[in-house]
Parts: structure tokens; sequence; C-alpha cells
DNA sequence: CATGAATGAGTCTTCATTCAT
DNA sequence: GATGAATGAAGACTCATTCAT
């Protein structure tokens, strides 16, 4: 019916693919347009039917790369009903997202982190904002840990903060991941965490 | 016989200063030679007389940044004796560099990061390695848990694991706070943290 | 699938030759990447699609300007038979190149023998080595009085020796007429110093 | 009487003499002050107590060096009288100065030249013009040709030319032996040249 | 006088973007 | 549509020259 456009698509991410890998090799600043399009294997020019910059590119790139958390997370959380499994689930997707796909690209991570401070890609900021997204799985997370506090699972705690601590522990082992992914194990930290967690903020 | 006195430590200091706080609003990668001279006040050449090039200037950018938590950190864990009053000073040396010096300038921390991930910078890599000072700072939490334990304060918990949870929440923090400072207050999250924390490996 | 199609070769070398006169004029070291570019009628990034560094293109025009030499030489020599011919073609072709071509392009002797003598130019070192050149013009030089030694046509010289005097008068010649092309007639230089030199070097 | 002016002019010569090392080993254009300085032991600054810019350095450098010839050629032609005499003493005095002195210094003459043909340096130009010397040297040498001729010792010759073929092989053999020493024999070219240079223009 | 720290005009080189084919 | 050759603005770095001490 309409294959040119399954073919757009297709084309668009593969280019989009190929700007992600090389950035989270070498930072999106030292990308080079040349370089995504011999990785991608078009011309150098064609990447520009399909995007108006560089900073296009990478403003994709980064909507494209959170969306998967969103998907992983969304998949997770559809069969987490208590409070406990739902913070199970948030903390599996996250250290989850490690192995799947090509784990070097959570590279880019700290490219989207960067972006996210400095709000530089103007292209990225008309339609992406990194604060809203964190002001988001803020709430996510504070009304489980509502809904706990009212079930009577978890104590009385000052919500706000354990949902930013709870959120700080997934970046801040990604980042030591990301480091030095020998003396880091993701798995393990995921299960003492949810223990050592419960345990933090659990009645009694 | 008398050639222009000049304070070089100090030139070289202001130079790395403009460097820092251009860096910390745009990216290293963004900041221009040019910028960093105008803001010191002084001739792009000049800078050339202090450092070697770009990169040499970003990598003592980053030695000297890193330096100030050292500092900060080293003063505060002199007065802790207990297991708990370490942790408590690691939390707050950690929370508190926000509150010292400029603010802006912690925005740092993100192209600290970045060169730690993709090490690019082949002068700081001559002196500086940000995963050894990563495992440092594990060996200094580890041994603090491992005192704990002894003691009979700690339950029994995977010592590894838990340093590395209790650094990720203080790097996790601190990506929140950058990212969205209005919405995460970092001295609440201190407290809280604490508090939970202490509840989470504490026996009973 | 149709990108533009442009003569490569021709376009190197026109930036070649465009590189050539520029430094016929002021010497190498005083050319700059805009000047060959305006000349050449093209823009200054264009010439880094053909060339790598400014040296490369200096190495690339020493070695097409020293090739002109070679041809011309090999054309000559094709139809001399008797060593007092070859001589006579040597003298001449060497002579002749003065005429040929634009001679404001025999000025790039004088780099051409500066970088013999400093050989500063890496990139021009991999692939061309004047000394070894001036060698090989020896030998040739040197096998043309050894046969007219033996055919008895020479006297007894010290056929090593006459060979650097014979090639020494060219390259010295040179050096005036470029110096001062008023007062210096190559042509009729060519025939006396024919003429001397058998005188000198003939029996009787 | 006056120390101050003597000592000025020492250090003038100092100057002098350390860019002459210099540009010999890398060519004036590559001489950076800083390094004349460094070599002579004296300031940056200093050196422009003593000229105005680089350019009358090397103007004055070259004029220096060239005199350097001029001196020797005169002090060898003092004892000469007959014209085969005048001309062995200007080949030796050629051939001689490469084991005066430094013989690297040497290498400064395909700088004369250079500057000789392409006359950009205006400091240089005020005061010495090479084409005069040249023609300076060619009036020399004729009238020894002259003189021969009239003695009847020289064959009728064309005495221009001669005279340019003459000088000519003096410079062409310096350039060979600035390019390879080793296989260059200045001393036994110059026997060789002598004998038969005569040859060649002797009646008989 | 002597100095060398400071300077900025000048250059090479890179690379995102354009556009003729 | 696709391409890659062409482009020139931009940026890192150099170095002759100045000038405060």
């Amino acid at each position: 019916m309409c294959p040119k456009i399954v073919d757009k698509k297709e084309r668009r991410h593969k280019i989009l693919l190929a700007a992600m890998h090389a950035a989270a090799e070498k930072g999106i600043k030292n990308v080079k347009i040349d370089e995504i399009a011999k990785a991608a294997h078009i011309g150098k020019g064609t990447i520009y039917e399909y995007f108006q910059s560089k900073e296009e590119i990478f403003g994709a790139a980064i909507i494209e790369f959170m969306q998967q958390f969103e998907d992983l997370l969304a998949k997770k959380m559809l069969r987490a009903v208590t409070p406990q499994e739902k913070l199970k689930a948030i903390i599996y997707s996250s250290i989850e997202v490690s192995e799947h796909e090509d784990p070097e690209l959570m590279n880019l991570l700290i490219d989207v982190w960067a972006e996210a401070i400095r709000q530089d890609n103007e292209e990225l900021n008309k339609v992406f904002n990194m604060k809203e997204i964190y002001c988001e799985y803020r709430k996510i997370v504070a009304s489980i840990f509502s809904d706990g506090i009212k079930s009577g699972i978890f104590r009385k705690i000052d919500i706000e903060t354990v949902t930013s601590i709870f959120l700080a522990v997934l970046d801040g082992l990604m980042i030591q991941w990301l480091i030095d992914k020998e003396n880091v194990n993701l798995k393990k930290s995921a299960e003492v965490l949810y223990d050592t967690f419960m345990k933090g903020i659990s009645i009694k």
C-alpha cells in the first residue's frame, strides 16, 4: 500500500541506530556526520533527507533511547500489583537495560544527562524535557510509597525524599557500572538494594 | 634582569577557574579557548603559556575540581570515629559540595563522568583515573561497613554491594539535583538517606 | 546514485599547479593554503579532499616537478647514441626546462634543494629522496664517461669527480639564471659548456 | 675608552651566530626568535635591542655569512699572480669554506640563494644584492680570462659564458656536497676541476 | 639595559551543511 | 531520492613583537 513510508521509517531508524552507537562510543560531540553515514551504509547527504541537522539527529536519538526504558518499565509494571512488586519492577527494569540490547549503548546515558543539565540542544528541547521526565518518574514512585504507607507496609517516611533516594540509587549504580563494569555487579546490586531498601522503609 | 613578575600559580588558577566555569555552563566540548581567555581577562596566547593544549586545561580543571571533594571529605572524616559517624560524614560532604563554592560549578561533574566513561582526554589519563578513584572510594566505604559489622552495629550484609549502593545514592542525588535543583532537596535527602540507610542495614 | 562527477585527477593536478606557482613565486614556506585555494578557484576545504596536509601538497608538487626533468631527459636520451651525444642530451635537457612550461616555475628548484638538504618534509621523505636521485644521475653520467674512456674518446679521467663536476655546472648555471635571468644566457652556456668540456676531457 | 660598544658588537655577533646556526639546521623560516635567544643565552627581548625584526637578523646574518667568502677569497687572491693561479685561488677558496668554520653553516647557502631569487627580505634588499654580487664575481673572473687570452694562455673563448660556467661549477659542487657529503669529495673535485678546465680552455 | 610574560594577528585544519548531478 | 564533492565558518594553536618591571 505504502511501501515507501515503511522504507523511510526503517532507514531513519538505521541512521538513528548508527548515531546512537557512535555517540555511545565517543560522545555526541565527537561524532561526525560522516561516521554516521558510513556506519549506516548510506551517503552523507542522505542523512539530511531524514534530519535537518546533527542536533536533530541526536535529539531523536535520545528520545528513542529513552523510549526503550519506558517500554521496558511499562511492561514490567503491568504485572506488578503490590507496592513491593512495583518497586522491584522498577529496580529490575532499570538494571536490566544493561543486559538488553547492546550494553555499550548505555554510555549514551551520560550524554542524555548532559543534555538534560545543559539543555543546549534546541531541537531536543522542543519535544523532550528530561526534567519533566524525572518529575513523572518521581510521581510514579511517590504514589507507590504513598500506597505502601497507606497499606501499612511502609513506615511513615518523607515520600518525596525517599523517592529521590530510590531513583538516585538506580542512576548512581548505572554510573558506577558505566565507569567500571568489572567491579560493579548490577544483578547483585538489584537484589541487595531491594532487600536493604525494604528493610529501611518497612514497618519494624 | 627584572622581568615582569607575575604570580604564575595564581594566574594558572585563574585560567583554570575560568575554564571550569565555562565548562560548567556549556560542557567542556563547547568551550572555546577564546572564551576562557576573555573570562580570565587575558590574551588567548597567554593561556598557552600555562597549558600545552585545550585537553591539558580541562585535564587540570577536572583534577582540581575533584580535589575539592577529597579535601572536603578528608576534613569531615577527621572527626568521625564510629562507622555511623563516618557514613554520615561521607553523605554530608558529598551533599555539601553543592553549597560550597559556586554551585554552578557542580555541572562539571557530568563532564567528569563522561571523561571517566570515555577516557578520551589523554592528558588527563596520564595522571588521573576515575576508575581507580571510585575503587578507592569503595575501599574506604567498604572498610566502614566491615568495621560496623564486626562491631555488631550492622547486620551481615554483602559489603561490596552495599558499598556500591551507598555511593550510588550520592551520585544519583547529584544528578537529580543538577537536572532540577528546584525539586530536589539535597539537605533533606541527606537526613532521610542516613536515617533510612541505617535502618536498612542495622541489626534489628 | 548520481553524485557530482568531477575529474579527481584533473582537479588534483590543478591544485598542485596552483601550489607550485605560488611556491615558485614566494617559496614553499610563504604559501598559504588560502592562496592555493584562491589560485585554483576552489574552496579552502576542497584542498583537503585531495591532500592530507600542506606538507603533502608540496611533497606531491616537488615530485611532479622533478618528474618533468626526468621525462624531458628520458626523451632526449632516447636518440642519443655516442657518449658525446648523450652528454649533449643531458646538457640540453637541463637547460631547456627553463624554456618549457612556465619558466617562473623553475624557482621551485631552490625549494627542492632546500628540502633535499634539510629533509624536513616527512611526507616527501616517505616516497622521495633527492640524495638517491643525485646518486642515480651520477651513475648514469658516470657510465657515459666510462663508455667514452673505453672507446678511446675521452682521456683517462677520474670518472666520479668529473661526473660531479659535469652535473655541478648544470645546477650552478640554473642558480645563476634564477638569480639573474638577464645576465645569464643558458642557450649559449650550453654550447660553450659542451665545447669546452669536450676539449677538457677529450684525448688530445 | 668605550667598552660598552665592544660589548655590544660582541653580543650582536653572538646573536647572529646563533641565528646562523639555527637557520643552517632548519632553514630561516623554521627558526624561532625564541630559539635564537636560547642559543645565544640571552633573553628574547634582548634580541630586539640589537635588531628591529627577524627579517633584519637574517639580513645581517646573510651579509656576515657572505663576508666570510669574500674575505677568504681576497686573502687567496693576494698571492695569485698569473691567470692560472687566480683561477686556482678562486676554486680553492670556494671549496675550502666547507672546511673552515662549522661546515654545517654552509647549509645557509641555500637560504642565501633563495633570498637572492625571491628577494623578499626587504631589510636585506636595502643593503645587499646578490645579483650585483654575482655580477661582480663575474667581472673579476671575466677579467682573469681576458688577461689569460691576451697573454696567449687561453684560447679564444666566449669570456662571459665561460665565466658563468666556471662559477657554476663551484656553486653546483656546493649543492651536491650539501645534499650528500659522503658521496662528494670537494678536495678532489677542486683538483680535477682545475685540471680539466685548464685543458678545456688552454691553447692546445 | 635586559628580560620574559603577555599578546593577538595569522594559519592550518575540521566538519556540518549544501547542492549539482 | 540519493549521493559525495565542495564549501567556508569556526576554532585550536603559533610566534614575532611589545612592554612593564
